[in-house]
DNA sequence: ACAGTCCTCCATAGATCCGTGGAAAAGTGT
DNA sequence: ACACTTTTCCACGGATCTATGGAGGACTGT
């Protein structure tokens, strides 16, 4: 009728991956790496981490199988292990965001006022192929080289005031960068506005544009 | 441009959830909460913890916002916080089988060999409206009633043996319980076979039933 | 071979988590 | 009020997790 020992073994097994779960850090490398592969040191700079703590945890997520590797040269790329990865991610933000009232309020209070208007990726498509609207990547160019939105323009938000002028001045622009939780667009669509341009945020970001299966162009820069 | 201490409060919110979620006692609630709702006490009993153990889990789970309270007199019922819960439960098990290979190596071992016929949900529901099959669950009788397949019998697994015989005869039998990784079905369909019986295992149970949105009868027991 | 780069492994100290028992809280029935 | 049931709270020892710095491994280029 079920040896609890094995039951037990059974579920320990499923906790490895939970545990993988059961820190911000490590979450937070699985969000960069849903932008695309990256280097360790890479990954330990963009997520403030010493490096060999950045190592560890990249060891954790990979033996729970969440994030595989790709050696080139001496150097070592990380990435998710698969689509449903990302899924599990994502899911896990919404349900955190759904039943705790702390994250709602920590997304405010990191992301800023959510002032700007919005539009979804359904409306941006159709928007897109009529020429009406710009579509802006504000990722850093090597995320924007990993995978982007088909048509879009490529300007990393630390650049964006002194590259405004690429932007065509009566077109509106629609921004967007890693997901719904990323606070690069925020930015850059309160300084396009103070520059007295129309700007709207896609209400999420290139995860979700993965996930719902839309077509990605990797490569490119204009 | 994102203030790291924000942005780090934030992350950690999110791991709060992801730490109900790194502990193999805690998933074992979860996969009994699934089911439908219960006392503490009757949950310690049946995933084998002390009574303050299980309530100190429960409390990190609500916490956490994955399960929700209803009082009744003395006695406290824990339930999932929602649909989406069982979700991202669901989808924690299937990334950690797929990528996590001692997950599937535990899950036959606990649940013995699959030597038996698997049916899909999709393939019995329209035997079942045709009257071809008896659709049997072999869950305890509280969970029957929190929710049961349509027309399904209710014999549970540990009185089978001895109620055999309120089955018809020459009719195909399909067996269900808790969820793809529950091991009543399988015990009740080896069962079956050795009394002569055409069982089949359902592959997958109420948990995956419910995920699908499909119709649920509560109560009524036969 | 050798120096240099990038990453992993190891040891350590501090923090957090887990299971256990005893006491306290909340509610019911007499 | 009092006895009784059910659950939560608290304190404590043992185990596990995390960050850090130093040593060691893998690979490249000269």
């Amino acid at each position: 009728m079920g040896d609890p020992t094995r039951r037990a073994a059974l579920y320990e097994a499923l906790a490895t991956t939970g545990k993988a779960l059961s820190n911000g850090k490590r979450l937070e490398l699985l969000d960069l790496l849903a932008q695309g592969e990256r280097s360790v040191d890479a990954l330990a700079k963009a997520a403030g981490l010493g490096l060999t703590t950045a190592s560890a945890h990249l060891q954790t997520l990979k033996q729970a199988g969440l994030v595989a590797t790709r050696r080139e040269g001496t150097r070592i790329h990380y990435r998710l292990a698969g689509h449903d990865v990302a899924q599990l991610f994502a899911l896990l933000r919404e349900v955190a965001g759904v039943h705790q009232a702390a994250v709602p309020a920590a997304r405010d209070a990191y992301l800023g006022a959510a002032d700007a208007e919005e539009v979804t990726h359904e409306e941006v498509r159709a928007q897109v192929e009529a020429g009406d609207v710009v579509v802006l990547d504000v990722r850093p160019v090597e995320e924007y080289l990993a995978g982007h939105i088909p048509g879009a323009v490529s300007i990393p938000v630390a650049e964006l005031a002194e590259r405004i002028g690429e932007l065509p001045e009566d077109t509106e622009i629609v921004v967007y960068c890693r997901d719904s939780y990323c606070v690069l667009a925020y930015d850059a669509v309160r300084l396009l506005a103070d520059h007295g341009r129309r700007a709207l945020r896609l209400n999420d970001g290139m995860l979700e544009w993965r996930l719902a299966d839309l077509p990605v162009t990797t490569g490119e820069l204009a």
